[in-house]
DNA sequence: ACTCAATCTGAGATTGAGTCTCAATTAAAA
DNA sequence: TTTTAATTGAGACTCAATCTCAGATTGAGT
């Protein structure tokens, strides 16, 4: 039993939800894909691994790994919500290129703790953030 | 003549478009504006004005006003996008609660800094960022 | 194992912000 | 004034996301 299925399975009992044989198929597609994806190519995902699971089972169980912590959704410039897994990846922000799409990821600590600066000096008790920077990387200027 | 009209006249003016009585009453009701606004609710306030803009004219006008650089688009965590102007205003980025829905505004220059030079070191040129803080404002805890 | 209330799923309908179409209108250059 | 291109508005359309609801499944209690 992986990590992420014991902490997905307790967020479910502990709001007397079940932990369904869609559910689980779901979890594990999220946490063998070390890409960012949308709800659709999730689905199709599914699909071609001949787990036929609707569209709103996959929407609805997204929403659950956003709720219980173990999925991120994000907006990254285009129409769609994206998603990427936490548990075991520590937190990063992102660079996102008009170009090409390509996306870079980076953290710095100190960006970080001057966010929380911003956030003690205005009263203020962050829970989660968003820095996203658009532009153009190096194969694109 | 508002330093804004003549931006705005400009920037189309290069681009062969033309200064409308619709877009002139879209730039004057944006700037008159000084709150974080999206675009039905741009249409709504020019509907209370008199003036019969319609849907479509406001879209297309709040994109070339972006284009122009006079205002900002950002998503601010509900599902439409939301406005403001920009010129006469230095940057700023938002702490957003997610209890009441207040806007925070904030500036920190040595976050800024520190963001130029993730960019410097990944080889990245940034154009524009959006840094959101979601959370819970001192009423709401 | 059986019952039964609660949860879950899937197919398809619906929503809604944003975009597009196109015919009629308007701007402005020649 | 003529001519050409841009603009507008009404409403159709798109499409990600959400909702509906009937039938299926789960699991606690017996
Ligand atoms: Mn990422
Ligand atoms: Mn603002
Ligand atoms: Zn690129
Ligand atoms: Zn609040």
């Amino acid at each position: 039993m992986t990590n992420e299925s014991l902490i997905f399975k307790k967020f479910l009992a502990r709001r007397d939800l079940r932990f369904t044989p869609e559910r689980k198929a779901i979890l594990e597609a999220v946490f063998d894909t070390h890409r960012h994806f949308d709800a659709d190519e999730m689905v199709e995902l599914l699909h071609k691994q001949g787990k036929k699971i609707s569209r709103a089972t996959v929407y609805r169980t997204l929403d659950l790994l956003v709720k219980g912590g173990l999925i991120r959704a994000m907006e990254l410039g285009e129409a769609r919500k994206v998603y990427e897994h936490i548990i075991g990846h520590k937190h990063h922000d992102h660079l996102i290129c008009t170009g090409c799409g390509r996306i870079i990821e980076f953290d710095d600590g100190l960006i970080e703790l001057l966010q929380q600066k911003v956030c003690d000096r205005l009263n203020f008790q962050a829970e989660t953030h968003s820095l996203r920077m658009f532009g153009r990387c190096e194969n694109c200027r």
